[in-house]
DNA sequence: GTTGATATTGGAAAATAATGGATTATAATG
DNA sequence: CATTATAATCCATTATTTTCCAATATCAAC
């Protein structure tokens, strides 16, 4: 059975929390109990994943004192993966609140619609216009590979 | 004797469901049991595969967190698979649930006429208008590579 | 500190949706 | 035409989501 897969509607409420579907909750059990990583994109969405694999992410990251002093770049990297990132426990209720800072900056203030979406190694929280655009992009995308593939298999040389 | 094979017209009912044909249904219980995986396609349908056929279509890629966090595009990669799949389960009854995000997406809400056609290695779920003119498009592509093979087959340096 | 205002947390109740089964209708078969 | 098989509809049950409320904590001004 696929983890972390399909996508659902839903709400923040009024005190900025959101009801994770019961299929995404036993994802999350199963693989790391109660406590995730919150994580902001640059897309504009918040990643919650099970630590383990955050961690994975940012494993690449050796000498992370060393590399500091030196480099802009690296304090930078350094800066999006601390700020933007914090971990947060599942309630018993099955419920997850959006720390206050993420909020503003992702735009998922209480009474927002948005869209639980799987991402195979965690889920991804979007704003259901965002969302919206982001799909039609994919989709987009590989309608225009689809054509490309159409018209080379009526070019003669191809068969 | 043929699996996945042929193609049937059905309605979804008042609960976004559909009845599979006890030919789809022997078909996926030989293959795979009473699990199944649902997949959105570009093209607008929906389909279903025996998990181990989703998963090699899915050929999983190595180390998935650590490329997660530094490149947008294979995030995307992540979505598309990831938020458009999902596991269901064909009921004792011969029915399967479509999950509501998938509804909307695909315009096969509760009451819409739909083929269950054939694939193979499973079966697509097309709302009936948009199968008509898929096979349309498929006839009018194979017509025109015919076409382009009798001119080819005129040209002197062929012979 | 103390008080008042504001925000957060946890839980319960009400509203809504999904599920499974049985029944009825329709189509296929002999 | 009768019989069987299949599909569609209906309904009761269960599950899930949303809303509401009380209890607790946090912050700011006095």
């Amino acid at each position: 059975m696929l983890a972390f897969s399909g996508h659902d509607l839903c709400t923040i409420d009024a005190n900025g929390r959101i009801k994770l579907s019961p299929r995404v909750i036993s994802d999350f059990i199963e693989k790391c109990g109660d406590e995730v990583v919150l994580h902001c994109l640059p897309e504009g969405a918040l990643a919650l994943y099970p630590e383990d694999i955050y961690l994975e992410m940012r494993r690449r990251e050796t000498d992370p004192a060393g590399r500091a002093g030196q480099s802009v770049v690296f304090r930078r990297e350094m800066r999006r993966f601390g700020a933007l990132s914090q971990s947060e426990r599942i309630s018993k209720q099955g419920r997850i609140t959006i720390p206050t800072g993420f909020r503003k900056l992702l735009n998922l203030d209480p009474g927002t619609d948005v869209c639980v979406v799987g991402v195979e190694i965690g889920v991804e929280i979007w704003q259901i216009d965002k969302w919206r655009e982001e799909i039609e992009r994919i989709n987009q995308h590989q309608r225009e590979k689809g054509e490309r593939e159409m018209a080379e298999d009526l070019m003669p040389e191809k068969n």
